[in-house]
DNA sequence: AAATCTGTAACAATAATAGTTACATTTTAT
DNA sequence: ATAAAATGTAACTATTATTGTTACAGATTT
């Protein structure tokens, strides 16, 4: 299974919000992302929660960064979009009279957590400041 | 979402090879996991297509490890139970009339790519043996 | 007052997982 | 030979998560 799109999507939202830096209306989101505005809202409503969104509502409304896009990490975006351990352990406990099935989890959970670390530490390590760089940069190369 | 449990059933199965020495059939393995013995059997398919463990039909037959526990990684049982990517990216394709949209996908990939090279890290350096090895150490310590 | 936008509920469609029963086939032990 | 035991896989159910969709109440601006 996958990390799911919510992340991807909430990235290519706080791009877009960097790069065009005015309220935009998750119907004119949804245009960009090509999905439902609901989608969009649903994903606006959690960034909001976490700060880094401001939205207004009416006429011209729309969401804006609350936070300056070099102080946004892919981390902080991944963490509010996911949720809970990356890695499933067993379903079911396993046996407690089996010496494996006993001391399994623990094991699993020392590495499972290291695994994670590593792959939260590289999200850690780039902006939504550098994401818009990186468009920009394909942009020049294509006009 | 989760990495499925599948990945940590599997590292189970293979540490109760490792540690047990003899042939083991689904019933006793599903015994130890806490499940049913064909999600056993489903794993240990996997597992004896990639070459880990020998199995044996009949009376007293079973799985044996196809290899020694410390030449299998965690990263090779990851990559037999896990496919595909682990980030998704957005499920419908972006608007490519949008300088945002266009661009962002080849941006996301690097960035996610690297991500998951860096949890595959941390797993290639973990053998069966680790595991093992981990499980024995607890075991002392309950005796 | 009208237009526009959010936020959320509710529902459908899709997909993946985990568990289960069943059974044909193979192999070993006696 | 025969019975027992084991695999491998098909088929089905239940559960869960995600994504997309319609609908609508409430807030805000012009």
């Amino acid at each position: 299974m996958s990390i799911n799109s919510r992340f991807a999507v909430a990235v290519h939202i706080l791009a877009l919000l960097a790069l065009e830096n005015r309220p935009l209306s998750s119907k004119y989101i949804a245009g960009s992302v090509n999905t439902n505005p609901v989608v969009i809202r649903r994903i606006l409503s959690l960034l909001s929660k976490a700060g880094f969104i401001d939205t207004q509502l009416g006429v011209d409304g729309g969401s804006t960064l609350a936070r300056s896009a070099d102080t946004i990490t892919l981390l902080e975006v991944y963490n509010v979009t996911e949720q809970g351990q990356l890695f499933a352990l067993h379903s079911n406990q396993p046996n407690p009279l089996c010496p494996c099935g006993r001391n399994i989890k623990p094991t699993l959970l020392t590495v499972f957590k290291k695994a994670e670390a590593a792959l939260e530490g590289i999200l850690a390590e780039a902006t939504i400041a550098d994401v818009v760089q990186d468009i920009e940069a394909q942009l020049q190369s294509q006009s």
